[in-house]
DNA sequence: TTGCTGCTGGGCAAGCTGCTCATTTCTGCT
DNA sequence: AGCAGAAATGAGCAGCTTGCCCAGCAGCAA
């Protein structure tokens, strides 16, 4: 589905956000009509589906984080659903298997604004029981890229002049140390 | 910390990935050189940390996606740092309070590949016991703006004439209908 | 009232974007 | 082997945006 291009682009524009096409083709020494032409095509895949300003919750104030498990009524979901959404603290939540039903990730300003916001959450008549793990540090931060360079196809189609161009030994990785 | 500009600017750049600050300037209808400034001190403040592209796991075939507790050997938090970092189906882990001591989130192109991932991590000495939960779907989409939005200090400093032109009942909100 | 901070609106040079096109190069198929 | 199709390249152009600056005015607090 992907080559190393796509995710040379894509590592490009994470490590320089405010890169727009042309240095982005200066970065990774791709004329940047391909540039164009890949971003687009990662857009309209789907793949990449926006460059929404990253928000560190923590440096805005909410050092508080947990992980709540639900155990939720039967047929209750959609109802749950509506109710975590209603509620700003839930900043995640998904379905699962095992013993919970819904896990969700919540954030707060403060251990009491958190007990608060479980509480609000526990008073629904939807919620049967709900167990927490509280974040202590982040042991690996949110990724994506790592995950689709391993399965990226080797195979670039860079016309061999491009790569005798190269040092012989930089190559397309030189683009994330410079970051 | 916050106030209505920010999220609404905030929310106006997640709704509206490739506007510009002039852009941005005409939905909120705010000056251009406020955005800047606006923008600007939210990147110093360490609160908006990039823009880099959000990357859609699920469009990029990667449909299995899990929640797993580690429970690790006394004092191995930095080997199991490392290894977990090794290996790209992480996407990220937390420390946590509770029985476990570490909860990762794992994505995978099958249930094989997930689950082969998962014997590739238990296989360390380091680690005790595991224990997954795999996503049946998404309950709430990540999001982390409702919460800004929550706390947003209410006093706008902009002029009167401003609010004057707004129609009475509409107010910034309008930004997000757009989308 | 005064002073300070923040928003406004306007302007300028430099640079980028979106789009198109003719060529060249690579890949897969016959 | 050879060919057609797909992809990458480099170049060009009009229009718009960016980053920066500044003077003036509007809120807020002393």
């Amino acid at each position: 589905m992907f080559d190393e291009l796509d995710v040379a682009l894509l590592k490009t524009l994470r490590d320089h956000p405010r890169a727009g096409q042309l240095e982005v083709s200066r970065l990774t020494g791709v004329a940047r009509a391909t540039v164009q032409a890949r971003i687009h095509k990662l857009e309209s895949a789907g793949i990449v589906t926006g460059y929404g300003p990253d928000v560190d919750l923590r440096a805005a104030g909410y050092t508080v984080q947990a992980f709540v498990t639900l155990e939720i009524a039967q047929g209750a979901l959609d109802a749950v659903q509506g109710e975590l959404e209603g509620h700003p603290s839930v900043v995640e939540a998904f379905a699962t298997t095992g013993t919970g039903d819904v896990l969700c990730r919540m954030a707060a300003r403060s251990q009491e604004e958190l007990q608060q916001a479980l509480l609000d959450i526990n008073r629904s008549p939807n919620i049967a029981r709900s167990m927490s793990v509280v974040i202590l540090s982040t042991v690996v931060e949110t990724r994506s890229l790592p995950l689709l360079e391993a399965h990226a196809r080797a195979g670039g189609r860079a016309p061999a002049y491009r790569r005798a161009h190269r040092a012989p030994g930089g190559r397309r990785a030189a683009d994330d140390r410079e970051a």
